[in-house]
Formats: structure tokens, sequence, C-alpha cells
DNA sequence: CGGTTAACGCACTAACTAGTTACTTCACTG
DNA sequence: CAGTGAAGTAACTAGTTAGTGCGTTAACCG
């Protein structure tokens, strides 16, 4: 049985995806407000009332656009494997990910900045998003218990609070990286920057948890 | 002499703020793109020709709310006097004056987001933010140097390493709130969770800075 | 192989939007 | 107190923009 068939010149499931990822493109970069359902379609190679045939709206292609970024990234973090690991470095490793992850996948930061100036009206709605997000915050509850058990870890810390500080770190550093390099007068987005920002998070990170940093 | 005269019929001082009031609350709530001209007019109580008449373009009026939006809070860190107080005082001091004024003033957030979203193309056109921000990262600096120099600080911090990361632990918690409270699952806007947030930024600050947290 | 269904495209509209033109009215100065 | 320049207004334009009505064509099934 192969899966790989002959291109068709019509095929419904290519012709979704390739909306799905020229309106992940045009949001993070334009926002919901500032991006245009034409300049969409011609990314697409895909004619405008396909978008409304598939998604209804403009508004409803947002959310399908948030919810498969969202659902991306928890997978990435599904697969580090962390309850394999020793606390100490899975912590490190998350952290690590975490920055690598919005470093290679920019848009993430630019839509979740979007979804947020629209009070997170279109996440609101989704029946996805919670499912991943419980097994996301289980995920670092038990790394942080593991830590503790075994006395890497300070007991106490609130996982929620952890993995807020995590993201925020790098977050914020990516997200802000235009204005930052004027504020700043420093190119925060050379190598050598990037190298120092993200020894700079695992350090912030270990120093908080660790009982010896 | 007095200072405060019989409100004019016409009085170009004070249509020009009330256009600026008006367009920070529109940029703020729909974002750059997402503002309209008309609303601002509408909620300046002027007409739409005077925007134009004050500040030439939509885009211009918006570098203007970017201006004012940084100088306010470059002043009010000016006015904490960190270097008339013991170090380890003053940076706590910081963290959380940057929270509590995140907190009252959440239309900075967007908007610096917004900016960001444009690649900060009109805080570059910018003469004073270079001045203001020069003067707040010195600030810093110098509390870092007393407090290495009296041993209350770990020796070899970067100043904009520490700056981007008191910012960032505040900023992405509240600007990322609606998106947050969804993904954790918890009003993060409750007192309690505000209180308990600082409580656990301080303690990440003074773990990354000080030699005995 | 013929017919039904779903994919696809063209061309349109109604509402909106940044910016302007041409005009009126007030405040202050000489 | 007259007249001039600045403050203020209404109505308009030219170009967009999200969303649609309707006709066409390919794919798949019996």
């Amino acid at each position: 049985m192969q899966t790989k068939q002959k291109p068709k010149q019509r095929d419904a499931e290519a012709t979704r995806a390739r909306i799905l990822a020229a309106a992940k493109k045009v949001f993070a970069k334009s926002g919901l407000g500032g991006a245009r359902v034409d300049d969409i379609a011609e990314r697409a190679n895909a004619n405008k009332r396909m978008i409304y045939h598939y998604f209804g709206s403009k508004e409803d292609l947002f959310q399908a656009v948030l919810e498969e970024a969202y659902t991306d990234i928890r997978e990435a973090e599904q697969k580090l494997e962390l309850d394999q690991t020793p606390p100490r470095e899975a912590l490190e490793k998350l952290v690590r990910f975490t920055w690598e992850y919005y470093l290679k996948n920019p848009e993430f930061l630019t839509l979740v900045n979007s979804e947020n100036l629209h009070r997170a009206k279109h996440l609101k709605k989704s029946e996805v998003i919670p499912v991943v997000s419980r097994r996301f915050v289980t995920m670092v509850k038990s790394l942080l218990d593991r830590g503790v058990a075994d006395g890497t870890f300070r007991p106490g810390i609130d996982a929620i609070q952890l993995n807020i500080t995590i993201a925020a770190i790098g977050y914020y550093y990516l997200t802000n990286r235009y204005t930052g390099a004027i504020v700043y007068e420093r190119d925060l987005m050379a190598k050598d920057a990037l190298d120092e920002r993200v020894k700079f998070n695992i350090d912030t990170i270990m120093r908080l948890v660790c009982v010896t940093p």
C-alpha cells in the first residue's frame, strides 16, 4: 500500500494545507487585523473562494492557524522525553528547547501576541487547546516532583510559575528584538548575543530551581 | 502670573493632547493596523482633519504615541532614585516597580508589541529614545556596580541581560494573560495570583543576582 | 462511460478607510 | 476694533477589503 500518489489537479487536503501554511505566514507578519485575505490566497496558490470554502471566515482561519501552532509546540515538547532524563539535565533541556523553538519558529511568537491583542477570543473557542496544555503542565509538574524527590530541586516551586518564567525569558527577548535593539543599542540577534542569552537563561532557571546551582 | 486659564473654545495644545491620549487608547486596543483614524478623532472629540493637521499621518501619530509611552516609563524609573537606596533594596524596588508599571499601564505592553510587529520602524526614526534609554541602562549598571562593590551582588552580571530578564518575567505574564488563562486554566489576574507572581519574580531576580539570596 | 459530487475560479458588491478639498469661525495683535 | 492667520468642520474621493453568487470542470463511483 503506497501513500504517495501522483499529484492530482484537485486535492482538497493539499489545498487546505497550502492555505493554512500561507495564512500562518501572513497572520504572523501582519497580525489578524493587518493580514489580507487576498494576500493569503495568492501565496497559497489558491483562489480566495477556497479560503471561505474550507475555513468559513478570516477569523475561523486564524483560529485554525493558532490551534496548529499550539499543538505543534506541545507535540515537540512531548518528544523531549524529559521523564527519561535526570531532573537537572531535563530542566536545562527544557529551557534550551523553549529558546530554540521560539528562535526557529518566530511566527509562533507573533501569533500569540496577536491572539492576546484579541483577548484570546479564538483560543477560547478551541476544543483541542486544553487537552494539549494539560499534558504539558503535567510534564513539568512531574519533572519538578522528581527533582525534589532526589534532592536536586528546592521544594515548593509552583510548576505554572516556573513554566511562565522559562517561557518569559526567551519569549520577551525574541519578540521584542526590534525595539530591544534600539533601546539597548545592541544587535540582539548576532550569534554571540544569542549564545550569551541562552546561557544566561539557563543560569537564571538553575539558580531559581536547584538546591546547588 | 496664573497658568490656569479659562477654557478656550479653541486650544491647539489641548486638542493635540486629547488626540494623543485617544490615539494611545485606540492603538493599544487594536494595534496600528486595526486602529481607525475616525475612531481616534471621535474619542478625542476632535475632527479627523485635526489629526492630519497636528500629526501629519496615522503612522506619525503612532510614533508620537510610542515616544510618549517610552519617555513616560523612563521618567518614572528615574524618580525611583535607586542610587540613594542600598543595592539589595534598590534591586527589589526596581523589580516591583517594573511589574506595577506594566500592571497599571497595560497600553504600554500592547504598544510595544505592535511596534515590534512593525520591526520598530517608528522607534528607529525617533531622536528622543536613545537619550532616555541610555540614562536607564546607566542607572541599572551603576546599581549593579554598587552591589558588587559592597559584596551583596555577584560580579560579572551583564546589566542589559539583567534588564531584559526583569522586564521579561513581568511583561510576558501580563501581555499573555489572555492566552495564559486558557493554557494554564487559572485566573492570572486575580489579586492572589498577582501577589504570588511579584513575589516569585523578586525571588527569581534575587537568586540570580545576590550572593546570599 | 455517464452522471453526480465536490473542487475550483471569475467577477462582483457593499461597506469601509486613509487622506483631502474647500470652506467657516474664532482668537489675538497692531 | 479690524483683519489675518490659525483652529476647526463637513463632505468628499479614490482605493481597499471581506465576503459571495453563480457558473465550470475534474474526480470518482456504479
